[in-house]
DNA sequence: AATATAATTTAGGTACACCTAAAATTAATT
DNA sequence: AATTAATTTTAGGTGTACCTAAATTATATT
């Protein structure tokens, strides 16, 4: 199996997990909109390599390594998400893209990034600058929020765009 | 044909293409580290679909069709990166991330992260936050380069740190 | 409890991008 | 020019994740 193969399963699992006990074949199936012929299939493989405890008619929970790969693959998907809602992407796109990204970037740039998120979610004063990013790509134009000028900022000013 | 596999073997011909008139079976298998056969099996296949013109035992050149999707894939490519090695990830790392995500990442967000790139690479005194953002990467501490603290600041008072 | 309905599994099959080994072609060496 | 060496192609094969259709098991209805 394929990590990405591995990671979208056991993570779907984890999430669709939530308030029952076991995940259905069909929930799989409908989720991934693929047959659920495919779903058992994998549902033995995952078995077998013991991310997923399966028996037969009855549906699948994860084992402790399942879980392990299922939440730190969640708590990338949600960092990506993060970033990409930062720097202006709409939800649906980001959740999207995350999905993809990621099962491929690497423990360095993740830590990276996690780190830059962390970075725009302090608002202690610090955020201006994404203000800043925020009317640069909505104009195209690169302004200086400094003191002296901060009447005539049109982000700071609060004078055309609604920086909320 | 796969999308990333197009883009990878029409990427791969763009840049292998500079200063030379065709690109053989052996480069492009030495490149991706496959065997040669694998090679040819895909110059047909992308011949078929007109994104590279090919004749046996002479080798290849990009069609318009295929120059296009190159370009835009290195486009991607070379953003991904530059994005990459300014949050911090070192070159090699931030190739070998772009390598994968080009061929996944929306538009949408494609285009909000080149905006964050031209963003953080204008230097006009709004690059502070990157530096901040550096020093938080260094440390984990938050700091406020304000006019009125900017001696003590260890970024802009150069104190502890080298950010050049 | 018997039967109808729904969910799941099995069996056999497909597309894709790779592989190896052998054949064909081109290039290099004597 | 003839032979050797290197490159490229053909032919047949593999693994992965999907598919359809049919068989099996579980669930719901009367």
């Amino acid at each position: 199996m394929r990590r990405k193969t591995i990671e979208d399963y056991v993570e779907l699992i984890y999430i669709l997990q939530e308030g029952k006990q076991k995940v259905h074949t069909s929930d799989i199936a409908s989720a991934f909109g693929i047959n659920p012929a495919s779903v058992t299939e994998m549902f033995q493989k995952l078995s077998e390599e013991n991310y997923i405890s399966y028996e037969k008619y009855s549906g699948v929970t994860l084992t402790a390594k399942g879980k392990k790969i299922a939440i730190q693959t969640k708590q990338k998907h949600d960092i990506l998400k993060h970033f990409l809602t930062i720097i202006g992407v709409d939800e649906h796109t980001a959740d999207e893209d995350a999905c993809l990204i990621e099962h491929i970037l690497t423990k360095i740039s993740f830590e990276k990034l996690t780190k830059f998120v962390e970075f725009a979610q302090h608002a202690d004063g610090n955020t201006r600058w994404l203000d800043n990013f925020k009317y640069y790509d909505q104009t195209g134009k690169y302004i200086e929020c400094n003191p002296s000028n901060r009447s005539q900022c049109p982000v700071h000013g609060k004078k055309n765009i609604d920086h909320s």
